[in-house]
DNA sequence: ACAGGTGGGAAGACCGGTCTGTCTTCCCCC
DNA sequence: GGGGGAAGACAGACCGGTCTTCCCACCTGT
């Protein structure tokens, strides 16, 4: 047997994936990291998301015990790919000091809400979409809390005074941002870093 | 025939939806602003709905030619009854010049999300539960932008320089007030009103 | 004043489709 | 030969939406 016949559906499904995993879990991780962070999860079904990973749905369930436990670890994913090796180390890799960091967060998100497939943040997209009492939602809220424990260590780093106050207001402005920048105001981030600037210049001392 | 024995289902339905309106019509509006102004649009089905108010489905179908088309009508709804006799009308019965009055959207932001109801604005969740391209999505989208209109106007009333991008601003704060609120912050509304004195008196002169 | 028609509404069966989740069948590869 | 995986049928619930059946209140004609 030549070996393009050996290999029936499994490598062009791979291609469909990622072109890339060959185990089964990281092609269907793949695959709900792109549609979950797209297009939510409510919208997204198990029978969309085996089909686009070429993997079987018994499969599926002997990795994840329920699409529940997907969307868990699409939150996980989402929480070290994107907030902490996405915007945060970025912004801290482009300011010198703990205050230009603080700023260049906005700036990262500038960028971001340029992109094609920017869709909003999905920790409060699935708050809102599932309901903060239910398990994804308080698992989203404590993502959220932990971005904000990040932006309170550097604002201690930087020595600002009250320094939880200020992770807190300003994650406001960057909620803000991000749910103006779905409406389409393209300079969303700018108009939420001025408001940064004057908030870090109230905790200076 | 005794006057208890006339009325066979209809009373009792209508004490189950509002325990007053006696149209199909308003009782059907009044269940569906209470469900989907707390648990958002695609948590609640046609079938509770029709349950819910005590009206049968053919008569749903008669007034509402689709569940997206009640959707619509609770969007506008919620603009009449929440956004323009709730929030607006009160903060500027509550400050006596535009600059409170502008801050008065925080005092009434705090009172709001005390209340046990309270889950976030239905502009912001639809938008974000339908997408921005879907109609549902598009029409809260216009909403926004309404109250940014408003805002503008009184900013302008406020002699502020450059309303447009002043209002663009404020709504970042309002938004971001609003899905704080949603993870619990209670003094959310006060941050975001202490950046708008900042955002005010840089638009002053 | 009363009989009969009429239309709106309640109740709910029903339809096709989709959802999550289970289970069977077959096949390929070790 | 045995195990994992692909394919997909299947179950049970629910979705939005249509349609039928029955009943009751009101209007009308005599």
């Amino acid at each position: 047997m030549n070996p393009e016949a050996k290999v029936p559906a499994f490598p062009e499904a791979a291609a469909v994936a990622e072109s890339g995993p060959a185990h089964s879990v990281d092609r269907i991780m793949a695959v709900a990291y792109e549609l979950f962070s797209t297009r939510g999860v409510r919208d997204v079904g198990v029978n969309e998301l085996i089909e686009r990973s070429g993997v079987a749905k018994a499969t599926f369930y002997r990795h994840f015990p329920s699409k529940d436990s997907l969307v868990f670890a699409f939150l996980e994913q989402r929480d070290k790919q994107w907030t902490m090796n996405g915007i945060l180390s970025e912004a801290r890799r482009r300011g010198s000091t703990p205050q230009e960091q603080l700023l260049a967060i906005f700036d990262v998100f500038g960028e971001w809400f340029l992109r094609e497939d920017f869709e909003a943040c999905s920790f409060v997209r699935v708050m809102l979409e599932m309901g903060p009492a239910h398990p994804l939602g308080q698992a989203s809220i404590d993502y959220l809390a932990k971005i904000r424990g990040h932006v309170q260590a550097v604002a201690e780093e930087a020595g600002l005074v009250r320094p939880e106050e200020f992770a807190r207001s300003l994650l406001i402005l960057m909620k803000g941002s991000v749910i103006q920048a779905v409406e389409g105001d393209m300079l969303a981030a700018e108009r939420a870093r001025q408001m940064a600037v004057w908030l870090i210049g109230h905790h200076s001392g």
